[in-house]
RNA sequence: GGAGCGUUGGUCAAGGGGUUAAGACAUCUCCCUUUCACGGAGGAAUCACGGGUUCGAUUCCCGUACGCUCUACCA
């Protein structure tokens, strides 16, 4: 912590576009804004930052508050949640940022420029690698190269304009980051932003300066993908704010795709077959699905999990940690500098022990949501047989395979399986089976299992021989608990029922 | 092209002048289990390269290579 942020409180900021699903990076920048907030007992902020208008896409931002929601991380202010910086969509704070960019540019820091889209393409075909900078501003239509008059006469005549930051020519500017330290550039690199676009909006690089000073946030986080625009903000600041008062940054590490280089992609998820978005998304003009972890069948608390393990650990070799041990451990000087490949397996790994971890309880609802899509009605047996079954699901949809069967049996048992080597000694012992059941008052997986092999020795049978037949009448496949302990959940009458329907297949 | 940032097994990574260079996922072998898992034991596999500094560099410094990000009136 530094001067100036010393007795503050803790304000940060998730500041989204609502342009679409929410992506996996998006929703570790949110974790990580949000732990580190809650760590210190700061707030969590969440302000929408729509200003391209021409990207607004319908349903985009309940789409991030129903993120947030299904992983835990509630903001104390938003535009959903109120708060005393209202409003929180920067759309409805389009005033406020151009008396800034006036500001700048009265006091020499920033000038008008009427450059058309074509004229600037023009500009960029002519000169290789074209920026408009110190170098090149010169030759360009803007309140610098024109008279007073003209300036005047082409805002009289609302002749459309930008308003671009005036870099100086050439000047270091260095800013400590959180995560990556002392960071430094050249103005002479970096080309003048616009800041307030023709449509009375403004770009992201007013908009987060201005709004970070406004709703007094201390820590700013955000994708790597923003360092090398940084300067620019910190000159904003310098401008506008002074850099006292700035909050202090630290860009994250982006998360890779899995083959290849690159930033992970809704693309590549696509394409390996994998989710990437944390829900599904429906685009409301393609009517095109992408699939979520939440649909995928991951917990909230996998999912939080695999995110805060990637580019983060706490040093201990420990692997799990809910969302109440990530607020107490998080620290940013154990955030990684590089990317970090996706790795889906690992993911699935995660919601594996997280499946084992929780009260079955917990998720116990979903599942039976699961298995009424699939026409299975579960009864009061289902938290035991999640009990027994929970350890080979890796995801919540693999319960419908590992325990649907006890509530409905497989309409395809796998008869083939057992077939070959079935014969007349087999089906005689299975018909003594139902008898020997019948009689027994005791139905415990360990009576059931010393009358089948009482019955087994009598007929002179190996068990080996029987139990695979037997498991293919009550479960239907090869998989599953224990036969006995099935049995005993299933009840008598069910399991003679099963046992009489697959020996009628023969 | 330029700038910035990065680089420990296939992947996530711990470590940070002297270590047999943790652990996890994946993979392979075995054990357990008359199914499938879980669990247990073990194996294979790593400090990008080149120079320094040093008694000693994976670790510090400088280069190089490679990769990524940005280079929009998008965020």
């Amino acid at each position: 912590m530094t001067e100036g942020t010393i007795n503050k409180k803790v304000r940060v900021r998730f500041a989204p576009s609502p342009t679409g699903g929410l992506h996996l990076g998006g929703v570790r920048t949110v974790l990580f804004n949000y732990l580190f907030a809650k760590q210190q007992g700061g707030d969590f902020i969440v302000r929408i930052e729509d200003t391209d208008q021409t990207r607004f896409v319908e349903g985009a931002e309940d789409y991030i508050f129903d993120t947030l929601k299904w992983c835990g991380l509630t903001p104390d202010e938003s535009p959903l949640h109120g708060g005393p910086f209202a409003p929180y969509r920067q759309s409805e704070r389009k005033p406020m940022y151009k008396e800034f960019a006036d500001k700048l540019v009265s006091e020499g820091k920033a000038y008008y420029a009427f450059d058309t889209a074509e004229e600037l393409d023009a500009k960029r075909k002519e000169i290789n690698n074209f920026q408009y900078s110190h170098a090149t501003r010169g030759l360009m239509k803007n309140s610098l190269t024109l008279s007073e008059a003209e300036v005047a006469e082409l805002l009289a005549n609302n002749t459309p304009y930008v308003i671009r930051i005036l870099l100086p020519d050439e000047e270091e500017v260095k800013f400590t980051d959180l995560i990556r330290g002392e960071v430094t550039f050249n103005t002479k690199e970096v080309d003048d932003k616009v800041l307030l676009k023709a449509d009375g909006m403004p770009t992201y690089h007013l908009a987060v300066v201005v709004d970070d000073y406004k709703m007094q946030i201390t820590h700013a986080f955000r994708g790597e993908e923003w360092l090398p625009s940084a300067p620019v903000h910190i000159l904003l600041w310098k401008y506008l704010f002074g850099l006292e008062n700035m909050p202090q940054w630290a860009h994250l590490p982006l998360i890779l795709k899995p083959d290849g280089n690159g930033k992970l992609s809704k693309r590549d998820g696509d394409r390996l077959g994998f989710p990437t978005f944390s829900l599904d998304w429906i685009d409301p003009k393609t009517k095109e699905v992408t699939i979520g972890f939440r649909e995928r069948g991951f917990l909230p608390e996998a999912f939080v999990n695999m995110l805060a393990a990637l580019g983060w650990n706490d040093g201990s070799g420990q692997e799990l940690f809910s969302l109440e041990e990530l607020i107490a451990k998080f620290s940013i000087d154990r955030v990684h500098k590089g990317g970090a490949k996706f790795d889906y397996e690992k993911a699935k790994w995660y919601n594996q022990e997280w499946i084992k971890k929780l009260p079955v309880a917990s998720y116990k609802e979903q599942v039976a949501g699961l298995l009424a899509k699939k026409g299975i009605v579960a009864n009061d047996n289902l938290e035991q047989v999640l009990e027994l079954v929970r350890e080979r699901c890796v995801l919540l949809n693999d319960f419908v395979e590992q325990a649907g069967f006890f509530f409905k049996p497989s309409a395809t048992p796998d008869i083939a399986a057992i077939q070959p080597k079935w014969d007349e000694k087999k089906n005689m012992f299975f018909i003594e089976l139902i008898r020997a059941y019948e009689l027994s008052t005791l139905w415990e997986a360990s009576d059931l299992e010393i009358e089948f092999k009482e019955l087994v020795a009598a007929h002179q049978l190996k068990p080996g021989e029987l139990m695979l037949p037997f498991r293919i009448m009550l479960v239907g496949g090869k998989f599953g608990p224990g036969v006995f302990e099935i049995a005993a959940i299933l009840g008598k009458e069910e399991t003679l029922s099963r046992i009489k329907h697959v020996l009628s297949l023969f």
